[in-house]
RNA sequence: GGUUCGGUAGCUCAGUUGGAUAGAGCAUCAGCCUUCUAAGCUGAGGGUCAUUGGUUCGAAUCCAAUCCGGAUCACCA
């Protein structure tokens, strides 16, 4: 039970005994205390003013001494100012809660509820690479992923890969017409980047042929419509959708060349999947349900013979389910997706990390299936997050504003490589040490950057900053816990499993103990709000705190042999739980940099 | 225009169900390495919490209006 249940539970039971009248821990607020002032937890007292008809400082006063007389192992001291009941909670406390909890590598962590819950992140077109924003989706995914688990949830990973469309038979035109053959193991170039390139080359050509047409005289919309390139790549589509073979053919294989260069990435920023889907296979699933829905009086059909759902009276729009020749739409094959995703797992949950771009359609989506009455719409739960932003404005593909995933990935390792060889601490590091140090330092920076902000909120991404390796960063945490590990490798003492409840703690060994008992409660904290920023703020706090515990006080040379047990313990306490903290972001942390 | 999210220090961001003199980091300035890793620590300056009104013992936080910015409102996915 966390201190500020206790002193809520205690709270209730001495308000309940000394006024003899019911109270809950609704009642009054606690928190903790300002660090002006003496004390660890303080109550507000002012709401209790109105219903008792005392003074704050009259109840404060019987509440103090009610708290101190009834509860002596939890309350040494108390103090009233303006209206805060200030309490000082046992050093005896403390100890205990670090004698209990020091080698608990799972401290914090909950056993197993039972739920099931699906994540899927990353979901990527196989036309173009990963970039910037898709960083933020996978890191975000991973780490809520992780969160859930350490909140007792069985988790499944999922993605869902759009391979196909009018865009991918576009990268496969522009191959057909200007590639010659080349392959990415000819050019040596990675896959995705290689099919991108073609992408981007359709893009080139398109434009041509339509300035072309439009010289000679087409409006812009018939130039658009007629330009051959368009034309070429919308028979490609007909013909995949009847499954011509050589259309088929190319299509899967410069997929592969795609999900090859994929691997990579996701490979070296740690993204997996338990299950991954395909649209290829997901795009006619839906179709029963269209039936179903038409049964239900839940869809209408209009008289083009196209079915739609009518969600004015939800504040939305009429929404199409499926055209008119019977083929569906994006939401209708998605509906489908969400049925089978339940019927697979049995999920109690499925959370869909996608940008907030498409907040409409997960809440028409939601609407729907609930609607159509199907047992997994309440579970559905869309964690939408905010676009990354250049200082420079917004990223554009067209513009070549893209911060490419690989590049960047690129660029930290030998930011990582240069900060560190600056350094010269780690000289005796053979070289393939050094590569795993870059590369933890590279991700961990990465990651922090991109997990320390609120995940709803649109962020910036400051090229500067974001290789900065000093303050609210991952390498400083980092370097905060290879610090810890350093003292524990150079002092001879064993740490005793145990120590003296008596002593009495320094100001800083007591504000760690403060911020190491509150990360069970961060924990559930993250894992309600599906937001991991939670836990970077407060892996940052707590290297913070012990930074500064660090710069006042030594462990190796404590005062008594008591003291360097104590600190043995506290300096043990601190690395499991900023190693576990960073774990929940998908962040590893070395022993040594 | 409808819906929706946001606006806090020069910049990037925290700020819990309303609580004490609104906090970090970066940047700027001044200090601290013969003792456990200076990727660190200590201190200083820097604020009309977009604006106005309301609710109350108390508002960055809740309510209303206004201003500014983003997203979205496709037989694209």
């Amino acid at each position: 039970m966390s201190i500020i249940s206790q002193i809520q539970a205690t709270t209730v039971q001495s308000l309940t005994a000394l006024y003899n009248q019911a109270f809950t821990d609704k009642d009054f607020q606690v928190n903790q205390t300002k660090p002006e002032f003496e004390g660890d937890y303080t109550i507000v007292l002012f709401s209790l003013v109105k219903s008792l008809k005392q003074s704050p400082d009259a109840i404060g006063n019987a509440l103090g001494n009610y708290l101190q007389a009834q509860y002596p192992q939890l309350f040494t001291k108390y103090n009233i100012i303006k209206g805060f009941l200030n309490l000082t909670v046992a050093d005896s406390y403390w100890v205990q809660l670090l004698n209990a909890n020091h080698q608990n590598i799972h401290f914090g962590k909950k056993e197993s509820n039972g739920q099931k819950v699906m994540v899927e992140y990353s979901s990527p077109n196989t036309n173009k690479p990963l970039h910037l924003g898709h960083l933020r989706n996978n890191f975000l995914g991973w780490s809520v992923s992780e969160i859930l688990k350490a909140s007792g949830y069985e988790v499944i990973k999922s993605a869902i890969v759009n391979d196909r469309g009018i865009h991918i038979c576009k990268s496969m035109i522009a191959w057909q017409l200007f590639a010659n053959g080349a392959t990415p193991q000819s050019t040596g170039i990675k896959g995705d980047h290689f099919v991108g390139d073609y992408y981007v080359k359709f893009n080139d050509e398109y434009k041509r042929q339509v300035d072309e047409l439009m010289g000679a005289g087409a409006t812009k919309a018939d130039a658009e419509k007629e330009a051959p390139i368009m034309k070429a790549t919308q028979q490609m589509l007909l013909d995949w959708e009847e499954g011509k073979p050589e259309v088929i053919a190319l299509w899967k294989t410069m997929n592969q060349w795609v999900y090859d260069g994929f691997a990579i990435t996701y490979q070296r920023i740690g993204s997996d999947f338990d299950i991954t889907y395909y649209e290829s296979n997901t795009y006619l699933l839906g179709k029963d349900i269209v039936q179903q829905g038409l049964d239900k009086k839940v869809f209408f059909k209009k008289e083009d013979g196209s079915i739609w759902i009518d969600l004015t009276a939800d504040g939305l729009d009429e929404k199409l389910v499926q055209r008119k020749d019977g083929t569906s739409v994006y939401i209708t094959q998605d509906i489908g997706l969400a049925l089978q995703k339940y019927q697979q797992y049995a999920i109690n949950q499925s959370i869909y990390v996608i940008g907030n771009e498409q907040n409409y359609h997960m809440k028409v989506l939601q609407l729907i299936c609930q609607k159509l009455g199907m047992p997994n719409a309440e579970g559905i739960y869309h964690l939408s997050y905010g676009m990354v932003e250049l200082t420079t404005g917004k990223m554009k593909s067209r513009e070549g504003t893209v911060v490419d995933a690989d590049d960047l990935v690129d660029d930290m390792i030998a930011t990582s490589r240069q900060h560190t060889e600056a350094l010269g601490k780690v000289k005796d590091f053979t070289g393939a040490e050094l590569d795993e140090l870059y590369n933890i330092l590279a991700l961990g920076a990465m990651k922090f950057y991109l997990l320390k902000v609120d995940p709803k909120k649109t962020m910036v991404f400051n090229p500067q900053d974001s290789i900065e390796f000093h303050g609210f960063t991952g390498p400083f945490i980092q370097y905060t816990h290879a610090r810890i590990k350093s003292i524990l490798r150079k002092v001879e003492a064993a740490i005793n499993p145990e120590t003296s409840q008596q002593q009495a703690l320094l100001l800083l060994e007591k504000q760690l103990l403060v911020q190491l008992e509150q990360y069970p409660g961060i924990i559930a904290q993250a894992a309600r709000e599906h937001n991991p920023s939670v836990i970077a703020n407060y892996a940052f706090q707590l290297a913070q705190i012990f930074n500064s515990f660090y710069a006042e006080h030594s462990v190796a040379n404590a005062e008594t042999p008591q003291k360097l047990q104590l600190r043995l313990q506290l300096a043990a306490f601190t690395a499991n739980v900023l190693k576990s903290s960073m774990q929940l972001l998908g962040i590893q942390v070395p022993e040594r940099m």
